[in-house]
Formats: C-alpha cells, sequence, structure tokens
DNA sequence: TATGAATGAGTCTTCATTCAT
DNA sequence: CATGAATGAAGACTCATTCAT
C-alpha cells in the first residue's frame, strides 16, 4: 500500500477512503480482469458460438493481452500471488464458466465426440496460453497461433 | 514458516535444522517437481520423440498428477505464490526447454508448418490442462481427454 | 531494538520510519561522536598544534566527555558491542589519524625522539582515560589530570 | 555455543557438562585474563613497587599481549561485548584496584603531587596502550614504547 | 560421559491499517 | 478531502539451553 500511494502521489491515508482495505483495492482488479476476459469471450455478442466467432474470440483474446501487457502482467501476478485456490478460483469460475459451457454447446451442436471435455480442454489451452503469452509474447505470434488453434479447435 | 512448522508439530526452530531457509526447504519442491515432469516428458527414454511417444507422455502426465495430487497442489502453490516471473521463471524454463525442442523436431519431421509455434502451443496446453486438472480433476476424465489431446496434437 | 522502542514509548515500527536499519541507527550516534572528537582534537583550529593547544585539546576533551555523560556512555558501548575489530575500527582510525599525524609533527618540531611512537602513546592514552572517564569521572578530577597530562606530554 | 562446540569437536550437549551456561564458559575467560594482568602488574613479587619494577611491569604486559595475541583479542572482544559497564567492570575493579593502590603508594613515596591521579592515569594509559597494541601491534614496538612509558611515569 | 534433535524466546524487519490533525 | 506519524501483528531467522537416548 505504500508503494501504492507514493506511485500515485497520494498519501497513504487516502486510499482508505476510496477503499476499505488491500483486498478492497485489488479485488475490482481481478473483477475487471475477468469482466473484459468475459467480453471477449462474449464478443461476438450472441448467446450462441458460431463457426466465425472462433477467430474472433482468439483473436480479440490475443489483442486484449497484448493491447495492456502491464495490466494483464500485474492480473496474473495477483492471481498467482494470492494462490488460485483460495479467495480468486470462485470467481473466475463464475466468469468463466458460461463460456465453457457455450463452447459445449458449439461442439455438441457440431456433433462432436465428449463436447464438455473438448471445451474443457479449448478453456484450459486459453489459459496457458494466455500465462505464457504474458511471459513471452515475443514467442507467440498472433497470425500463426491463431491458425493453429483455429485449425485444432474450430 | 511459523505455519509450516505448526501443521508439522514441530518447532520453528527445528526446520532450520533441516533446511538453510525458507527458500532452502521451497526450492526442493520445486526441483523435484520439475524433475518428475522432466522426467514424464522424457518418460519415452529416446532422444526422439516418435507418434506412440505421445499417448504415452499425456498418460504419464495425467497419472503423475492424480497419484501425488497433494504435492502437485503444493507445487503449483509455490511457483504461484512465488510470482512466476522471478526465481522460478528461470528452472522451469530450462527444465521444459528441451521438452519444446523434442516437439518442435517431432513437428518439423511430420512436415507440420510452423513447427516451434505447434510445440509451444502444445507446452501451453499441458500447462494448462496441468493447472485445471489439479484443481478439478473429476472433470477430466482421462481416457477421453487422452484421445482429444492425441487428435489434436499427434 | 525492541528495547530501544519500548524505552522511547514508542512502538518498533515507528523506528523504522526514522531510521532504515538498526545500523541505520546506531551508524549516526558513532559518527556524530567521532564528528565531535575530530572537532575536539581540531579545536584550535590550526593545522599545527603548538605548545598552548595541548592544554587546550586536553581540556575540551574532558568538558566534551563531562558535559554529555550518557551520551558517551552510549558511544562507547555501541562502540564496544560491535566489537571493535569490525565495523568500526575502519571510520574510527580515519577520524583519529590525522590527529595523530598533527601530533607526531608537534614532537618532531620539538625535536623529541620516536616522534610517532610519543603520538601513538598519546593517543593510546586519551582512548584509556576517556574510557576511564565514563566509567569513573568522580576519580579523574579535571583540573588535576590535565596538570598530569601536560607535565607528561607537552 | 554451536561454534565452539564444532569448533571443539564435540557436541554442544557437552559443553553443558562441564559448565552451567554461556557465562559460565565464559566468566573464566575473564577471570583467567585478570588474573594473568595481576600476576603481570605483581610480578616483582613483593607488595611494594620499587623503580626498577615499573620496567619489568611493562615488559611484562607487552610480552604477555604478545605471547598470546589470540587469547588476549578473545579476551578484548568478551569484555567489550558485554559492554564493560555491566558484568565485567566490577570484577575488573576487583583485580586491578591493588595495583593501582601499590602504584599510587610508590607515587606518594616518591613526593609526587597528586600519586592517586597519576596512577590512574597510568592505569588508564595501560589500558588504552594495550587495546591499541593489540588491534595494531606493528606500530606499537616494544623496546621504544617501554623507554617512552618508563620515561613518563617511572 | 556424550550426543544432537528439539525447543522457544528472542532478533531485526515489514506492512496493512488507523487516527489525530 | 488529505496527510503521514504511529501501531502491532506477523515475517524469517538465531541461538542458548534442555533432554531422551
Amino acid at each position: 500500500m505504500s508503494k501504492i500511494s507514493k506511485r500515485a502521489n497520494i498519501s497513504k491515508g487516502l486510499i482508505y477512503n476510496y477503499f476499505e482495505s488491500k483486498w478492497g483495492l485489488i479485488n475490482p482488479v481481478i473483477h475487471s480482469g475477468l469482466s473484459v476476459m468475459k467480453c471477449v469471450f462474449d464478443s461476438n455478442g450472441k448467446d450462441e458460438v458460431k463457426e466465425d466467432d472462433f477467430e474472433f474470440i482468439i483473436e480479440q483474446l490475443f489483442l486484449t493481452l497484448q493491447e495492456n501487457r502491464h495490466f494483464w502482467k500485474l492480473y496474473f501476478s495477483i492471481i498467482m500471488k494470492s494462490g488460485i485456490q483460495n479467495i480468486v478460483a470462485e470467481p473466475i469460475e463464475q466468469y468463466l464458466e458460461p463460456f465453457i459451457i457455450k463452447i459445449t454447446e458449439y461442439y455438441t451442436k457440431k456433433g462432436m465426440k465428449n463436447p464438455m471435455e473438448n471445451a474443457l480442454v479449448f478453456g484450459a489451452m486459453l489459459d496457458g496460453i494466455s500465462m505464457n503469452y504474458i511471459l513471452h509474447p515475443e514467442m507467440f505470434p498472433l497470425e500463426k497461433i491463431k491458425k493453429i488453434l483455429i485449425n485444432k479447435f474450430k
């Protein structure tokens, strides 16, 4: 909190006028991140995911990570330091579950076997890709990765 | 360290008879985890990854995570709390880089386009899957997931 | 630090608002002491020590010790507890060496044999006197001691 | 205590068979040092200090410091770390007071003014010389220093 | 006589939080 | 609104001492 107040050129006390606690300050960061992600995964605007949305979603994901790398570094470091399993896991799942459900429906409609497992694998892969991309963006060139992902998961 | 000693029903001081420091206690956990993972990814015993190894590697990964869930929960929580980017990132990469290289070679031999990017995506996906599996093993039934992965990445 | 904060009726943490560390708290005490001593030994203001300065220096030394006994008790106890030979020895010597050199020059001009050794003995004696004076000031009456020292070392 | 037991190639516990506590181990070191010093200052064997004894005492002091530098370094460091004013001051004075008294008597017989103060200055100077000698023996050549001291204090 | 595993009070230091101003 | 001095619980780590063997 000290460092934050210094970086913000305000007093430590003032932070507590606006936020109840450190967690009260950090929590919105997580939720804001999750909200943006929800938007990304929801970016087609429809309730249903269609073939063309796949490309769009993946592209959006990378663009979002790319445009605001500092934020996402912060976001992941908060999530990781707080130790996933505890306080953070639940809201993450609340945000992302609908996405998994939508993908599951999509795979179901495509007549794919084990649609839910496929959706979960897709979700897990986006997790992994995101984290790795934040750490080494230069190794994940958008266009190539997009093609690979579309090819594999569409 | 206090919590650990309490949990272990020993005094704080005793830990320091066996470990030089907090890091000296945690470090082996990380390296032991990484070693096991290296073994998993190396389990075919050959320098080269062949078609059949894919199934084996994926299977081994899940079995390993499954057999020792407590350990891997601890392992991931340590890695995450230490905030990936700092002290832990380097050894992780040292351990895992050879694997990525081997997979890249495999894809190259298969004549696949962008073999390295494919290998990186495969690696990132295993990251994501592992973490998600630790949190919700019941959602990732081995046989089904294995088939999906083999189908997509073989 | 605990004891200091209790004695000062403040919290442990508050000390760290004003001082970086224990050493950051203690160091200025030592240097302040050394500075004052340097002034004492330099109090004639000239680069050269003359006959009359001797009396002045000795008098100043005792006055300084006398005026601020608490401080000098603290000063000596810090110097001693930190075990002279380590961190403290060097700055002490840096501060006091010029004085020894000046006295050496003084003795040289007086045509005394072994001027440096005489200067060192003079310095060592002031050390001894100072420490003993701090412990038992009542046994070292200024006027009498001054006469003795002037008689012996002038 | 750990370091001591390791250096002595025995177990920590064994030390406590022979010494009640850390202080019980260190205390004899101090008293042994003081005893030796008492012997030095008493080395003429008589109750009374004569002119010729002066040279002898000073010589003995340096020889003693010289012969066993390691011991005296330890001795001074113990005395200093324990912070003179507390536990150590009293025994030191008990040991050394008789010496001061004897020197006082000597100066009295010589018809010197302020014999006690002269004795105290002599004592203080030996303190100072001893400490400085331990730190920088090369700067205090025995013969020269002896002459200086005899010349000044005899 | 001898060991060293075990203890726990103590060390310095950090940091989220409070509160008088 | 805004400050920053002040707090105190908690952090990692040390070390003299004890005790079962």
